[in-house]
DNA sequence: GGTACATCCGTGCATAATGCACGTTACACC
DNA sequence: GGTGTAACGTGCATTATGCACGGATGTACC
């Protein structure tokens, strides 16, 4: 068998497993947070490539434009997003987490990393840390589909 | 900083790129495969943990039953995945792909292996064979979340 | 600096997806 | 057999989604 063939199914079970319902579900309320399950990764992937616009954001969930504009409307509502102008191109607004979104964000932080210690309990640091490497490295080179 | 919150992005980055529209979109038209976009992953989840009944593959995708139900109807109507009679358990119904959904899957996964491989191309093999080996202990120990 | 074209964005609109509630069948345990 | 639970499938109201469009701005080119 081909390692690809190997490799692509782990990829499957990762990105299954950050998405599970029970996870992000478990985690909200182990957090006490109430936000719309479809809300909340917006917001992640904002605190992780802050600031971005909307076009951005969208391409990198995967929607169309459009869907995510009305979510970020909601998340500005909540006022857990805040959109500022980009002087660099006035077209665009860029999007970051509003102090409430971060504080919401860091709560549930620490339900998750309860949950992933636990899971990582019998880890050797050195594994840990070769695995956050690969990993890594792995997304650097995937990171722009464009070939 | 903790290294979950090291680790959790990237798990998040994962996710995110076995999502892209681009990727499902391009492997799709690459393959010369018509399938609606939310049907591929049911079909790929069944060749990964055939059989399967509906809540299972349900909870495994974190949608409602009643979602995939009608799901799983729309790929049986394409022949691409079977229902057969539970013995076990005669209320269930055990999903999996047809020889016509394996072979497209088949089709995709030939696609999918020379993407992988341009991007892999400067990894050493024993690396490769590492970032499989820790991601598959991880998803493991991730495997259920119930504690 | 003017023209042509591409990009960012929000909204109207038709369509598709989603989850809940409910009924049916079947299992499990006593 | 009686009670509780689980695996469906479907009707239904609600929501999400993407396309198409228009307005504003950016960019390239001459």
């Amino acid at each position: 068998m081909h390692w690809t063939d190997r490799l692509h199914p782990l990829l499957i079970g990762v990105s299954d497993v950050v998405n599970r319902l029970d996870v992000d579900t478990r985690l909200l309320a182990a957090s006490d947070v109430k936000l719309d399950r479809a809300l909340f990764p917006l917001l992640s992937r904002l605190a992780l490539h802050e600031p971005m616009n909307t076009v951005e954001l969208a391409n990198l969930v995967g929607r169309d434009h459009s869907v995510v504009s009305r979510q970020v409307a909601k998340l500005e509502a909540l006022e857990l997003v805040e959109r500022v102008p980009d002087e660099r191109d006035r077209r665009a607004r860029l999007l970051k987490p509003s102090a409430a979104g971060r504080e919401l964000l860091a709560r549930v932080a620490v339900a998750r990393r309860r949950w992933m210690e636990a899971d990582f309990r019998a880890w050797p640091d050195e594994d840990i840390e070769t695995l956050i490497a690969l990993v890594g490295r792995m997304l650097d080179g995937l990171g722009s589909p464009d070939d």
